[in-house]
DNA sequence: TTCTTCGGCTTTTGTAAACTGCACTAGCAG
DNA sequence: CTGCTAGTGCAGTTTACAAAAGCCGAAGAA
């Protein structure tokens, strides 16, 4: 279970808008040159975040993208669960009904228990923190240019 | 970051030596069955657990393998560790040298930050519990056939 | 010695992540 | 209305790693 680089790439995304005012219409292509990122890549990526009403497109020249809510409004675990689906350790956290081995566990599964309490507070984590957070943290610790 | 299935077979390879008497030395071949699992597969997995200390091999006629601690001295943490390697949701949790990104992020990523909480968290909960917690459990819930 | 079971290593297979490309469409500027 | 610009949608490629299988050697009991 490790971070994929789709969700790293919106988050920064997400987070190099969020550092400007929010009225500026951003480019794909700003964000894709400032922060490093595949440009097509990133146009994936945004455009599940704007299906989810995460970030809104405007089309056109002089086109880009803006937050379509308050940076505080907005949690980690959106953006995340908007990347790439809901966050399962296993599938079978999600439901039992997905378990490959449920002829062999006998009706119950210890190790199932556990996942669900160790995701539990993995995602309360990303929960309990929204974009203001991290930005919050950013201009706090970032050595200024 | 999804759950390998060679920790999934793992956690059960041991439980299933955890719910025999200790004193039984038990063929990887009966394991494997018993729980369905590919064999060499499963080979190549107890050959780590038993480098790690966590289960002894026996070889040659009637050899196989038993826990070489107690199932309440054996960690969920330590089982998972020793078939994956540390666990981290990102290279660079572990050290902010594995940064793949690090000239971007001008000295602070706040991404990380969160990433290291959410880490936290999740590990505790393998950290907290043995084999004996999930032996319990399944003893406790699994249908008796 | 001989059979059995683990040990170590190599190779194959399968699948999903990571990235690319192209044709299309909506919107703004002049 | 015309033409450029920037997002949309989907298909395709490449790469990486998980999952599994195979082979031969080593250790140990009988
Ligand atoms: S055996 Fe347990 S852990 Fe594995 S898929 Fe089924 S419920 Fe999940
Ligand atoms: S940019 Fe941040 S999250 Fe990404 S690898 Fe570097 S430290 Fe980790």
């Amino acid at each position: 279970m490790q971070f994929t680089k789709a969700e790293e790439y919106g988050v920064f995304g997400v987070l190099y808008l969020a550092e400007k005012d929010s009225s500026l219409v951003t480019p794909l292509s700003e964000i894709s040159e400032a922060q490093g990122i595949p440009e097509k890549f990133l146009a994936k990526i945004f455009q599940s975040l704007s299906k989810a009403g995460i970030v809104r497109s405007h089309r056109g020249v002089r086109g880009g993208f803006t937050l379509s809510k308050k940076a505080n409004e907005i949690t980690i675990k959106e953006i995340l669960e908007t990347i790439q689906g809901p966050y399962h350790l296993m599938k079978c956290v999600s439901s039992m009904s997905e378990c490959d081995r449920s002829e062999k566990i006998n009706g119950y599964c210890a190790l199932r228990e556990l996942l669900v309490i160790a995701e539990k507070q993995l995602v309360d984590v990303f929960e309990g923190h929204t974009l203001a957070d991290l930005l919050a943290w950013q201009r706090a610790n970032q050595i200024p240019h």
